[in-house]
DNA sequence: TGTACATCAGTGAACGCGCGTTCACTGATGTAC
DNA sequence: TGTACATCAGTGAACGCGCGTTCACTGATGTAC
């Protein structure tokens, strides 16, 4: 039953977003080729008419994670544009609670660390894009400031501080929910120092 | 061939010994029964006479993986009794490329968000100990420090932000070595500043 | 201390299962005339 | 605008493979006498 190019180009789009969904919510071994085919309401065998092979899948889900994200950062374009918000979104319980739509960093970094080098460039691509952009969002360093260093190494700082915590949110939530918890809220105060107009 | 309960327990500690390892370098799912038994010198089959099955081995790793790092940070005993060298240490490049013998925190974190109860259990209580071990080694608050925080707080603060810069380096190492040095560079000089007697 | 025997750590072949992948087939699409 | 046919997205059964696990068997250990 062959289908119109156009709901085939969208069988394509639905492959990826329930790649990426499933994949940062189970992790990359753990993303059955069926279990994605079955979410975007294909049959496993539809699958190689769209990618190689689940490797290319991952690599296209994965982008497709960072470039959703990274805009995400790029729309603080508000009046204001602070991080601030940004901050507070990240070190959510819903943050927490969702990882399948979430930071791809935080879901998939320890995977990827282990991985292939293709999946290890279009990760390390999109590290870096989520530094720039997040160093866009904060305030300059103060002419005066000390110790604080550049914007860019102010930027890398907080993320790797919201990155760790985020993820030992994760790994506390189900047994320890009050650490969990107090980890969130923790580095939310740490993160919100680093963002306001340096200390 | 039956041994002596000696060469037994020996070989009990050995498949400990060798899946904490091989489960912080290739992750939890790629840790093959086989894998670990042929590491301890010991055919597949052997297995299960030391453990019920690959969950109650993984159990008993992790939690060794946390006995060991755990014991590494209360050692720092030593007169000064300072995290500095600790934080160098942990965002040294060394570490960075031996996830096997190094923070399972960082190695496994991620594993352990998606998988069952019993290892989120025995995570959780590690985390719990990984930050009340760490906190015994920061100094004190000073009595007028502004919003540093509580002790507790602040490693917190700078356990995630380590994790965190760890995680991001390991990722980045493979396809881009400079943004990961520029990683553990940002994240130490962020993390030497909270170990500080308070900013 | 010596002998007879039950125990059980270790071996290696075999199992069921789920995975990624392949394949013959279907039938609507889209093109050539 | 119609008609005839090649294309190819999608189906579902089947494949090989590696995994966790089981099992009959071996023979040194360690115990009972």
């Amino acid at each position: 039953m062959k289908v119109t190019k156009e709901i085939a180009q969208q069988h394509h789009d639905d492959l990826v977003q329930a790649a990426s969904h499933i994949m940062r919510k189970r992790g990359i071994e753990a993303t059955g080729v069926s279990d994605v085919c079955r979410a975007a309401g294909l049959t496993h065998g539809a699958f190689y008419r769209h990618f190689e092979s689940k490797e290319a899948l991952i690599l296209e889900a994965c982008a497709a994670a960072f470039q959703w994200t990274i805009t995400d950062i790029d729309d603080v374009d508000a009046p204001g544009r602070s991080a601030l918000p940004l901050i507070e979104r990240y070190l959510s319980t819903a943050h927490r609670d969702a990882p399948g739509s979430g930071c791809p960093v935080a879901a998939l970094a320890c995977d990827v660390s282990r991985g292939g080098t293709p999946l290890a460039d279009v990760f390390s691509s999109g590290i870096r894009r989520y530094i720039d952009a997040f160093a866009e969002v904060l305030p300059e360093t103060q002419s005066r400031a000390r110790a604080a260093g550049s914007r860019r190494a102010r930027a890398i700082k907080t993320l790797s501080g919201m990155v760790g915590a985020l993820i030992l949110a994760r790994a506390a939530a189900r047994s320890d929910p009050e650490l969990s918890a107090e980890i969130l809220e923790a580095a939310r105060k740490g993160a919100q120092e680093n963002a306001k107009t340096s200390s």
